[in-house]
Formats: C-alpha cells, sequence, structure tokens
DNA sequence: ATCTCCCGCCATATG
DNA sequence: CATATGGCGGGAGAT
C-alpha cells in the first residue's frame, strides 16, 4: 500500500474537527470513525460557516470543545455511508483552512489523553491515523515529529510511536530551557536584533564581519536532539535521524521562548537562529523562506497544544509575525546537582512511572562517527560543537517534584540575596564613584555586571539578566500582559535618536488583543507622559527630570546608549571566552524582578546564617506565595546576572494586588525606615533595600533613597496606562487584579509585581511601616486598597503578598 | 503584495 | 528492494 486510499474520501471528512475526547485509545476499531457527510448536515455547514467566517472563533472554540469533551459527542456516530453522496462535484474543497496542520493536529490530540495513564500505553499506528483523519501520511509526521520532540510522542517502530502525552512536557521543557541557555540564545537574539537594527542604517559594513565572527564562536548553537533518557529508549532504531531537523528545530523554538524574557519570539528571529548563526551572512533568501515554512510548520503544532499562540510585533519595522509562549512556566532547574552523564540508554521502557521521576536528559550527539548527513551541511557542525554539548547532558532531579519548586525559590532566595547584596553593594559603591561623574563608566567597570546587548528592535527583549520576569495577567487570555523588559532596550530603541527621548519602544510595546494602532510608540510615549503629568503630584520634583523629553533623561538615556555601546564592544572582544558574558554586565537598569514565590518551608534557612544581616535572614525566611501567577523562581545564575539600577529611570506603576497592601507591614525595618528616611543613598542602605526588594520584602522602588527616580515619586492613582491590557486580564484572571499604583508614569515603563509577603501568621497590624508603606501604597481613592491578609488556614505559611517592582514595558504586540 | 503554509516530489533511512 | 521518513520548496489560498 503505497499511498492509503484517502483522497476519495478526503473531501469530505475533512471538516469534521474534534471528536470526542477519547480515553486512551490504543487502537480505535477503525470503522467507526467516518463522520463525514457533515458537509451536508445543516449543524455542521452552520458551523462550518462560522468557521469559516472567523478564524480566530473558530480556533477558539476548537479548543474549548476539545478541553470539554461534554460537548456534543452525539455527532461522530456518523456511519459510513460515505459513498452515496452523489455532489461531489460541488464538494467544496475544504477550503485551505480545513487543511491546516493545526487543526489536524488538534484532531490528532483529540485521539490521546494529555495524560495517559501510565499503566496502560497508547500506541499510534500512523496507518490508523493517516486513515481515520484522512491525510497523508506526510502531515502525520510533521505532528508526529514535533510531538517526539517535545517527548510527548516517541517512535517504537515503522509505524508505530507511543503516545506519551504531557506527563514529559515539564521535563522536556526544563531540559530545553538549560539548553536554551547554555546556547546563550539571548546573546543570539540580541545579536541578531542588532544587526537587523544596524541594517537600516546603512549598507552593511563590516560590522557583520565583527558579528559574525563574535558570533561564530558561539558555535554551539547546533546543538543535537535533546533527550529525556526515560523516554527514548526505544530510540535505538531511529537514534540516527534524531537531530533531524524539524525535530531539532522543533527544540530550538522552543527554547528561544524558555529563554526569551518576553516569551515572545519571531519567526524572523527565530529562523536565523535556527539557521544557524553560522552562516554569516549567508543572504541565501530560499534558505530562510524554508525555514519559515518550516518554523510555520512547527508553531502550528506548537499552537494546537497550546503552548504559543500566535501574535504580531509591531515595530517601526512593520508588523512582523511572532509567537508568544502560553505554555507552562518552566522553573528554572537550580540544581544541576546531578550531571549524570547517561550515555545511551538512561532507562528502560520498562516502567513509564519511573522514568518520569528519575528524569534525566542527554544530547544525543548524531555524529558519533560514521554518520554522513548528506543533506544536512549543517549538522557538520555539530561534531565541533560536540565537546560542548557533552556537558550539556543533564539529568533532571530526582528529587521530589513537589519539594523542588518551593525548595528552588527558597534556595534562590537565600543563596542569591547575599550575593547580590554584595554585588549590589559593590556595584553601587562604584556607581557611586564614577556615577556621579560620568554614568558611563559605572558599568564597564563591574565585573559581575553581565554585558547587555542591545536589542534594537524586535520584540523581545531577551535578556537574561532579568528575572524570569512573570506576566502577571496570565498571557493565556491573550490580553494583555505586562512584559518585564529590561530598560536596556529602551535605550537601544533610543539609541540612535538624536533627542533621545525615551519611547516607549516599538520592540517593547506589547498591547494584549490586538490593538492596532501601532504607532503608538510615539504617541503612547506622549500620551502617557501628558497624562501622567496631568495626574501626577506634584510632588516629584524628580518627574521632571523622568520625563522623557526632559534632559536629565535625555543625558541619561545618552549615558546608557554610550555605555551600551561600550559594553557591546566589550562583548564582542571577549565573546570568546563566552563565560562572563553570563555573569558580567554593564549598563542595565534594573529592571524589576518579579519574584512571585511560593510558599515554601523554612528548611533552608541555615542558607542565610553566614549572611550578616539577621535581620534579612529572619526576614527571608517567610515563605511567600504567590497565589496568583504562579512561581517563577529563577535560577540563581540567573539573579546573579541581575544588575542593579545604577540609574533608575524607570518605572511607574506599581501594581499590587489587594492582598499586598498587607504585606508592607512585614516590612517594618529598621533598614526600611532608615531607608525611606535617607535622603542620601547610602550604598550599602541601598544595596539592603535592593536584596530586600529582591526578596520581595519590600516593594521596589520603596527605599529608593538610593534610587533617586522612585524616591520621591507620589503615588498617584490606578493607571489607565495599564489597563487596556492589564485590567482585562486582570479581571479574567480574577485574583490579581488589582490595585494599581502609579507611581509615576511614562507609560512604557511600569513596575508591576507580585509579591506575596509572607505574614506570619499572626498579620501584624500595619504599623510603623506604615509611613513608608502607606505612603506607597495608598492609593488615592482606590477602594479596593484594602490588604486582605490571606491569613491562611493551613496557618503558619500562609503569606500576604507583597510586592516587588519591575519595571515592565509594553511590546505590542497583536493577536490574532 | 505579504503572510501562511499545503502539497507532494523525491532523497534517505529502515527493515 | 519496498517502505517508512521526512527535507524541501513551489506556488496558491488567506489577508
Amino acid at each position: 500500500l503505497k499511498t492509503p486510499l484517502k483522497q476519495a474520501a478526503t473531501s469530505q471528512l475533512v471538516l469534521t474537527e474534534r471528536q470526542p475526547d477519547c480515553q486512551p485509545l490504543t487502537t480505535p476499531p477503525k470503522p467507526k470513525e467516518t463522520p463525514p457527510a457533515d458537509p451536508w448536515t445543516p449543524t455542521s455547514n452552520l458551523k462550518m460557516l462560522i468557521r469559516a467566517a472567523s478564524p480566530e472563533i473558530r480556533s477558539r472554540e476548537q479548543r474549548r470543545q476539545l478541553s470539554d469533551s461534554s460537548s456534543d459527542v452525539l455527532q461522530t456516530k456518523h456511519c459510513l455511508q460515505e459513498h452515496l453522496l452523489g455532489d461531489e462535484y460541488e464538494k467544496s474543497q475544504p477550503s485551505r483552512k480545513e487543511k491546516s496542520l493545526g487543526l489536524l493536529c488538534h484532531k490528532f490530540l483529540a485521539r490521546y489523553p494529555d495524560y495517559p495513564s501510565p499503566s496502560q500505553k497508547s500506541y499510534i499506528c500512523l496507518d490508523e491515523v493517516t486513515e481515520e483523519l484522512h491525510v497523508e501520511r506526510r502531515r502525520i509526521y510533521d505532528i508526529v515529529n514535533v510531538l517526539e520532540s517535545l517527548h510527548m510522542v516517541s517512535h517504537l517502530a515503522r509505524n508505530r510511536y507511543i503516545w506519551h502525552g504531557r506527563h514529559n512536557l515539564p521535563q522536556t521543557l526544563q531540559a530545553l530551557k538549560k539548553v536554551g541557555e547554555e546556547n546563550k540564545y539571548i546573546q543570539q537574539i540580541q545579536m541578531i536584533k542588532k544587526r537587523e537594527y544596524e541594517h537600516e542604517f546603512d549598507a552593511d559594513s563590516e560590522r557583520n564581519e565583527e558579528m559574525a565572527s563574535s558570533f561564530g564562536s558561539s558555535e554551539q548553537s547546533e546543538m543535537s536532539f535533546v533527550e529525556l533518557p526515560g523516554v527514548e529508549f526505544r530510540a535505538a532504531s531511529v537514534n540516527g535521524r534524531k537531530y533531524k531537523s524539524l525535530r531539532v528545530m522543533s527544540q530550538k523554538f522552543v527554547m528561544l521562548f524558555l529563554v526569551s524574557t518576553p516569551q515572545i519570539v519571531s519567526l524572523e528571529v527565530a529562523a536565523k537562529i535556527l539557521i544557524g548563526e553560522d552562516q554569516l551572512e549567508d543572504l541565501d533568501k530560499s534558505k530562510f523562506k524554508t525555514k519559515i515554512r518550516r518554523l510555520y510548520d512547527i508553531a502550528n503544532v506548537l499552537s494546537s497544544l497550546k503552548l504559543i499562540e500566535k501574535v504580531h510585533v509591531t515595530e517601526e519595522r512593520g508588523r512582523k509575525p511572532a509567537f508568544k509562549w502560553t505554555g507552562p512556566k518552566v522553573l528554572p532547574n537550580t540544581q544541576d546537582t546531578k550531571l549524570e552523564a547517561t550515555s545511551t540508554t538512561c532507562s528502560p521502557p520498562i516502567s513509564e512511572s519511573i522514568p518520569s521521576k528519575e528524569q534525566c536528559s542527554k544530547a544525543l550527539f548524531p555524529s558519533k562517527g560514521k554518520q554522513n548527513f548528506t543533506r544536512h551541511s549543517s549538522l557538520i557542525k555539530l561534531v565541533k560543537s560536540i565537546e560542548n554539548d557533552r556537558r550539556k547532558i543533564q539529568s533532571a532531579p530526582t528529587s521530589p517534584v513537589k519539594i523542588s519548586a518551593s525548595r528552588y525559590l527558597l534556595n534562590f532566595l537565600l543563596e542569591t540575596s547575599f550575593s547580590l547584596f554584595l554585588s549590589q553593594m559593590k556595584a553601587e559603591e562604584m556607581q557611586m564613584k564614577s556615577a556621579l561623574s560620568s554614568p558611563e563608566v559605572v558599568p564597564k567597570a563591574e565585573p559581575f555586571q553581565q554585558p547587555a546587548l542591545s536589542q534594537p528592535l524586535g520584540v523581545c527583549p531577551a535578556s537574561h539578566s532579568s528575572v524570569s520576569p512573570v506576566i502577571l495577567p496570565h498571557p493565556q487570555s491573550g490580553v494583555s500582559y505586562a512584559i518585564y523588559l529590561h530598560p536596556s532596550q529602551a535605550h537601544t530603541v533610543t539609541t540612535y535618536s538624536p533627542g533621545f527621548m525615551l519611547q516607549p519602544l516599538p520592540c517593547a510595546n506589547v498591547t494584549g488583543i490586538k490593538s492596532n494602532n501601532s504607532k503608538v510608540l510615539n504617541k503612547i510615549t506622549t500620551e502617557g507622559g501628558d497624562t501622567q503629568r496631568a495626574t501626577d503630584e506634584p510632588t516629584k520634583p524628580l518627574a521632571a527630570e523622568e520625563r522623557p523629553d526632559t534632559k536629565s533623561e535625555t543625558s541619561s538615556q545618552r549615558c546608557l546608549k554610550r555605555s551600551q555601546a561600550l559594553q557591546e564592544n566589550n562583548l564582542i572582544k571577549r565573546r570568546k571566552s563566552d563565560e562572563e558574558s553570563l555573569d558580567t554586565s554593564s549598563t542595565f537598569f534594573p529592571s524589576g524582578y518579579l519574584i512571585p514565590l511560593t510558599h515554601c518551608t523554612h528548611g533552608n534557612k541555615a542558607e542565610c546564617s553566614n549572611k550578616e544581616k539577621a535581620g534579612v535572614c529572619s526576614l527571608q525566611h517567610t515563605a511567600y506565595s504567590s497565589p496568583i501567577t504562579g512561581v517563577i523562581p529563577m535560577p540563581a545564575s540567573e539573579l546573579k546576572t541581575v544588575n542593579i539600577p545604577a540609574f533608575h529611570i524607570t518605572p511607574l506603576n506599581i501594581m499590587l494586588s489587594p492582598t499586598s497592601i498587607a504585606a508592607a507591614p512585614v516590612l517594618s525595618n529598621s533598614c526600611l525606615n532608615s531607608s525611606s528616611t535617607t535622603s542620601a543613598p547610602n550604598p550599602s542602605s541601598s544595596a539592603l533595600n535592593f536584596m530586600l526588594q529582591h526578596i520581595g520584602l519590600i516593594p521596589a522602588g520603596v527605599q529608593v533613597p538610593a534610587n533617586p527616580v522612585l524616591q520621591h515619586v507620589p503615588v498617584s492613582s490606578q493607571s489607565e496606562n495599564i489597563s487596556h491590557s492589564s485590567g482585562s486580564t486582570n479581571v479574567q484572571e480574577g485574583k490579581v487584579s488589582k490595585n494599581t499604583l502609579q507611581l509615576n508614569s511614562w507609560v512604557e515603563w511600569e513596575y508591576g509585581a507580585v509579591i506575596p509577603l509572607q505574614q506570619p501568621s499572626a498579620p501584624k497590624e500595619p504599623q510603623e511601616p506604615q509611613a513608608v508603606t502607606e505612603n506607597f501604597f495608598r492609593t488615592p481613592g482606590g477602594p479596593n486598597t484594602e490588604p486582605s491578609l490571606s491569613a491562611n488556614s493551613d496557618g503558619t505559611q500562609r503569606i500576604s503578598q507583597g510586592t516587588l517592582c519591575i519595571p515592565q514595558r509594553k511590546l505590542e504586540v497583536s493577536e490574532d
């Protein structure tokens, strides 16, 4: 049988999309399937029309339906009388859309449970699938390959795959994220954007060479397929091809999302990176096009899995297709602890349950020798990178999963806080010295700062430095969400603008739902400024400075720019020794950090012991929980990279959850108070503040003595600016919403934060800290300012929320 | 015109 | 060798 007889039947059945969710069907009796004939059913026609009318609706609908199997199950019952429909002539061809890979994927996915019970494995027989779904085999491969890249299925033998469902997803994503980080994708992204940016200005010059060269060193981008040992067992047969493009490409694509700060990746950037950054400027247009095609294929599948969602990034260049990650947040895998170099078979296929626990991931290296990659010249590089890759062998935590999250967090907090603190101090000192005179200098010196590449255009500011920002409003909804960006980007954009106005960068605007007016940039800026102005309290002396248009602003911008440029240069130079790239940085503004914490156990306090600041430690112990968004702990490594703000030009809005206020009291702390009062920035105090902020004890900006900008900012009322996006989201999300306090706003910068502060069982009534807190949190007129302490049921551990501020920028993203 | 991306040829891998 | 896989890119539908 060469080609399953599909075409005869093809046309009509395509329309039937979801079938009622079924249980882990191992081998469904094939006959049942024929759903068809629908086109002639009134209902089906209607559906079809609707769908046709609005793709959005359609997809949404599909999802919904898929999710709740409850929806009409009946319709499936159709019988096999496809033969007689005499009107094939008119046979409305399924319209391209009906045949889309995404739709097909939905159908495919509908056949299997997301979480198949470990006990019973479900197998996928390609012949059956192709027949039942009425598609060409080729298409199924596309789907399966992507699923395989996520370890949702694995190839057993010819025609046979095993369905794993989403069980492995967490581990896979974690592994991918890790690899992505090791690959320095963030930097690559920035590099690409930068290059792109420069291109605009003139014919490319040697600049590119530089780039390329610097880039070239980072060859290791070519890694092979990342596996989860437990899953891949049977792979022997297929191993050789594991590295094949679609699979690997899919993994890389996912990695890009996982490492990017706003988890948005434009196709263009992805394509460039995936093509192989080593290809310096091969103006290979066709290659690029092909890559894009593939990415669309992958994206369609990922979209069906609801891991990503299409959006459009608007930048000055125009609208560019992009996708944003809507999948689960990936915990940073702090524990590299056990690197097991599981050479080949990590675990036998045997029990499924086991593998899940002891997931380890390893990279397979196809090269191994004899392989002749006839087609993929690029693969050759693999060989080069093997060495590097070897290191990539990873293992997943053997430890109980549950604990891991909180543990991560705790460790992370404890471990990093101190270092941060120190770093901060140093930084600030340095800063103090040099900054005053010439800010630009500052960054340079810092060893611990990491070089921030500018991301001129492009949507995503991905700087690893920023702690994995969580998107507050759940992205899921597609509503706009706040994206925490690095200020660095901002300046980047501005870099070339003579005026140095702080504009909301093109690259950075994210509007939730398709908000179209793109020109927004300028517009927004202006508006924001104006609005702000109107609303802002008189108080801010600094306000003037902050203003985008003001001189001070300009200067600071300039500084940034300059410094950045410098650092970039350095970066390039140093690139070779890539190591430092991660930990050194220069001019960054601190962006905010969103540190949602899950409540954790106190177990780790030991860690803090070494820290001198007992006070801090004590505070730290508290567990934080973020009811809202979930946890987004960042790996210590990431934290280190975080930079402290040299100049805080940023922010403006603080979003608090009602409960957060309650937390404020907790802060009461000598440090805090002192800080608040202190006008003169004291390095150490500021450092402390910084640390506290990170920890979530203090809302960012509060301490600000160190931070000039925030310092005096009066609290103004809710931010309208954010409202559009956040508003809806919040509502939806429910809890999060907030009272957003606006400190000062530039439209584009906002501090959003949600950090639950722990309230020891007895919520302390706001007392001393009040002053600070009050002030800080007060919502003018805001009704629901009430802090609701979540005194929580299980007691001790719970916490109310506090807030950390994160400067965030909006990217303009429109979704379809 | 650009964005999407389906279709299916045909090289390769596999058994 | 017959098949199973799956690069790849033309070119057409969707916008």
